[in-house]
DNA sequence: CTGACCTTGTGAACGCTTACACAGAATTCA
DNA sequence: TGAATTCTGTGTAAGCGTTCACAAGGTCAG
């Protein structure tokens, strides 16, 4: 089984979370159904893409209708697994970690941040938002085997040294604001989120539309 | 003015400031010169993709030698317009504003928060980060025409109207962080960081790659 | 200076994603 | 019930981006 066909392509992957955000918004206000055309209103995606996303996991929706909300509802939940709750660690607790603490997805139930670690003495054995900050080297007497999925929020040196811990101890879904590349495991899925990259891009972006006027 | 034949991808646009920071360092280390092949092992992203990237750039390589790295940082910064510098405001002031103040792009010294605004009179009238936080109501007092970037990290729900007064002050490039989809008008570039799908998507990422093993 | 050796730049193929356009299925309404 | 209307799901094509593979041209040792 060397090429297991992924069965959803990663564009619309990456637009699930886009869609389940929208249906839910959707069903708090009470709308019990809603074409692909009005979606795309709302979400600013084409429909055309939306329907063709939307069959990639069944038929959902029905000709001259168009979607029950609460089928799209369940249909992502199910595909964003929101019923289990999952259980977050957060290493680095600086400005940014700080930050990711107090919000700590309040608005997604089924994410959560449940401890947190740095290397700095002065930070440790208190709480943030409720949760506790450890001494990273207490890693292996906290860490648990249901938890595999961390953030980090450390400086780009120590970021491969973390990871090749965090390895150790189960994790395999890490998400960075460290840029520096890290080689891992073949199991370990790391998500980057460079935001001096994102502004630089933005800038050049701006500036270039400013020259074609 | 019709503009120049070899329009950049989108996709090489994302990855300049990668190439730009990966050339820097090196030249920090007192490396002089740098093969494709080379520096696909130090920013994982392949040879034949940097070659073409920079091709678009005009010929920077030499064959049988490779890439000048004075060449490189040259040109990239150029493109990015490292040397003149950046003047960026910041809106919302809440836990992940201050985080972003408090760094505010410190290894980029083109990337200059100057001052930061919220709308909660006990945020402002203060300084975080050595950066002055100012009321939001008096962002006319304190725009200047030189200023055309902002940094939103407000709530979703404050976000359309924010951007629209910014619009009116000559604002045309956001980063924002609250994921609501917002009517621009077309001068305008916005770039939305969404941290929850972000998250979201790799764990589904990570959850379907333990089901294929 | 010469020849062996490198490495770029790029034509071409490929694969992934989006966009178009419409047949057909389901709904709605009189 | 039947006809007009609505809207999905998808065949097909177009667009974009990546990867392969190699000719052309520069490098460098001797």
């Amino acid at each position: 089984m060397q090429n297991t066909k992924p069965r959803v392509s990663k564009a619309t992957i990456s637009r699930i979370p886009l869609y389940y955000r929208a249906v839910v918004q959707l069903q708090q206000e009470g709308v019990a159904r809603i074409r692909s055309e009005r979606l795309s209103e709302i979400i600013h995606i084409p429909s055309a893409t939306i329907r063709r996303d939307f069959s990639s996991f069944g038929e959902l929706g029905k000709s001259g209708y168009g979607y029950s909300i609460a089928t799209l509802v369940e249909e992502f939940g199910q595909l964003l697994d929101v019923d289990s709750s999952e259980a977050i660690i957060l290493v680095g607790v600086g400005g940014l970690g700080r930050a990711l603490l107090m919000n700590n997805f309040r608005r997604n139930p089924d994410l959560n941040i449940v401890m947190a670690f740095d290397a700095d003495p002065d930070k440790v054995n208190t709480r943030i938002g409720g949760i506790p900050v450890y001494p990273f080297a207490t890693l292996a007497a906290h860490m648990n085997p249901n938890i595999h999925t961390a953030i980090l929020a450390v400086p780009s040196s120590a970021q491969t040294g973390v990871i090749g811990t965090l390895e150790a101890f189960g994790i395999n879904a890490i998400m960075t604001f460290a840029p520096q590349p890290v080689a891992c495991a073949p199991q370990t899925t790391i998500r980057y989120i460079d935001l001096t990259s994102e502004l630089q891009t933005l800038l050049y972006t701006a500036h270039q539309k400013m020259k074609v006027r």
